[in-house]
DNA sequence: AATGAATGAGGATTCATTCAT
DNA sequence: AATGAATGAATCCTCATTCAT
């Protein structure tokens, strides 16, 4: 199947650059393919062969890829990580591009909370993938979840310092706001994976925007 | 089986008693066992086998009590989630107890809070089983775990929809105020189990308060 | 429960009888559950637990009657054949009875084999126990299941050497002729209790003995 | 996955065929193994185990090729119904070929049941499996078992049949018949594989023969 | 690069049997 | 006599990973 013989071989050159295209594509399609999977039936519930499968190849080939199972699904969760993460950072930046003048603190929050219901909803896989699995790993991947987190809430961090400095926001630990903040908005945003409430996306980011800035006790 | 009435049954009851009481006895401590090793090593992580060595017994002993390692597992996170609802409801008695006349909102919230810091930090075991382990069941036991939470929040609910009555806290659908406050609680007791900020659960607590009653933005 | 103190003792030599009877009675009661389960179920299918539940006893308590679960079964077949073979020659002997004189071939023959289909019909337990799971225990009971088959074929042999004295059957070895006619009519007693192919007991055997007596080509 | 036809293929073909080859002789190694294991000990008494050491295999390989030990048991029992099928098939055939014009009921009867013997005498394993473990197997696989025996039986019944419409053989259900012959001719082969009783098969098929024709009685 | 056959350690569960009470 | 808790070897099956082709 690979060309070998002849004049072929001159035109290898190119070809390689198309080849590892062709490579590229391959990995990305066993990607795409194990977190279907691996949202579907879970990390344990999964096995090589199944991502195998999904992805159309044989057990080797995953391993030609990928070195083990657990590597696999790291890549996965970093890779997720980092979608939602662009996804919210230009919600942000759009969303101050329509703002021009100092960056507000409320529009700012509510983009945030609106593309994290996005992305949510929008590749249900994704969240499962984050949010369910990545607890299921087992203290092996502890330190790694950790990590991922962690650059989560630091981005964001950053921002309550921020906003803490033009008196947006009260004082307090910035990284216990941030933690509070993304653990707010990821568990809603979870829970409309698995209950159907009935209500708008849009209802419950107005809600936490409210909840966040101004509390739950009516003025 | 019933006890005969008469002298006879005064030298038997106990006898009985204590037997019945063995049992009793064994099964909590193979729960016990399943506790430790579960929270320690994950429930994929750990084999019947590390459960029956755990609880100084053998593989059959381990089946005779329970009839497999999910239902096990089951129990456990009945038995948590039951001890965490007593433990909170207790304390909210107390709070109470102690300000006679209507309830008072705040001290009611932050009873809860801190209830449930002392409750994660007193037995961090639990905790990781209940919020860790659940979802590292799979698919399998998603429906179990959405009762456990849904009795949870349906508390919770009700107290919300008493406050809003008397115009404590905003009009906004009970449950999702109650799962908004229950997630945030949550994510932030269990992260205490994993990283150290140096900051008193008190201080964390007081925090929480003031963010789900007057929100982030200074006043 | 046992009786020990004082007055009871003095009465106990009458009292020992009954408890005999007793443990002969709860011996029974055992053999009849364990056919039943067995029968159901299979050899392989069920478990001495099961046994122990069916005759109302615990583990224990089975193996106080019953060294092990070969043994049981072992003693299980041997009634049953014991049992099938009264049942036959009662039969064979009513039939005697009724035609004084010399012994009518066709008339034992078609008793024996009425009696078989009836017994088979009878006790079905008995007969998938006997059939089926005889050749289920493996190598293990080839031997003593042999010595049952053998035990029929004699009984049967002897009747076959007469009537060849007589003249009335065929010159050919004794036990090879019992062995066909054993085979066939248990065969299809056996058939009748997986398929009912809506054909009179009487019928069949009617056919049999004529198919015995005169074979298959019409005179 | 199709050969390219061409050159190419011709040096293809081979390789592929050669590669396919092998892996059904793999299968066929691992299923004569099973045969014989299953044979000697039965089925509840094979491990998966023996079958893999016996097929000079691993677990898993086994399991690469059979999805479980009853789907293993299910194809062996098919093949050997199969085999038996065709010889006896074979034979009666030959027998037909050998005396041109009419079928002769006595030749062709007596060609099966010779096949028959020569089929139990050459492959004492195959019978073994055929007659003692599929009983053995328990309720879970008397359907597979009923269907089976159907299949001869209605093979047959059509022969009888056949017989039937040309006066041969008296009139009955044709069924009956047919279960009656195969039930004799097979229980008397199988006795032969566990009894010695010195008789040549050809005697015995010759015995079999004139009982079915013209029964026990002398004329 | 790709395939898929092969491996074998590992895991949940069962069950006949024993034994302390 | 009876109970039923305890034992642990045995068994089927799974699956990540390797490797010859």
């Amino acid at each position: 199947m690979s060309p070998k013989t002849g004049v072929a071989a001159v035109a290898r050159r190119p070809r390689r650059a198309s080849s590892e295209d062709d490579k590229a594509r391959r990995r990305e399609s066993l990607l795409a393919a194990a977190k279907k999977v691996f949202a579907e039936k879970g990390f344990h519930g999964t096995t090589m062969g199944d991502v195998a499968k999904a992805g159309r190849s044989s057990y080797g080939t995953v391993y030609w890829y990928f070195p083990s199972k657990d590597a696999l699904f790291h890549e996965l969760m970093d890779n997720q990580k980092e979608s939602l993460r662009r996804h919210i950072l230009s919600a942000v930046v759009d969303s101050a591009g329509a703002n021009p003048g100092l960056p507000d603190l409320t529009a700012t929050l509510e983009a945030a909370i609106r593309a994290t219901f996005e992305f949510f909803e929008a590749d249900k896989a994704t969240v499962k993938l984050l949010f369910r699995d990545s607890y299921a790993m087992g203290n092996r991947f502890e330190k790694h979840l950790f990590a991922i987190y962690e650059g989560f809430i630091s981005d964001l961090s950053d921002l309550i310092t921020e906003a803490q400095k033009r008196g947006e926001i009260v004082e307090a630990p910035a990284h216990v706001v941030a933690f509070s903040i993304a653990a707010l908005v990821g568990q809603l945003a979870y829970r409309r994976l698995t209950t159907d409430d009935g209500l708008d996306a849009g209802v419950i980011a107005q809600f936490v925007v409210n909840l966040l800035l101004d509390g739950l006790r009516p003025r």
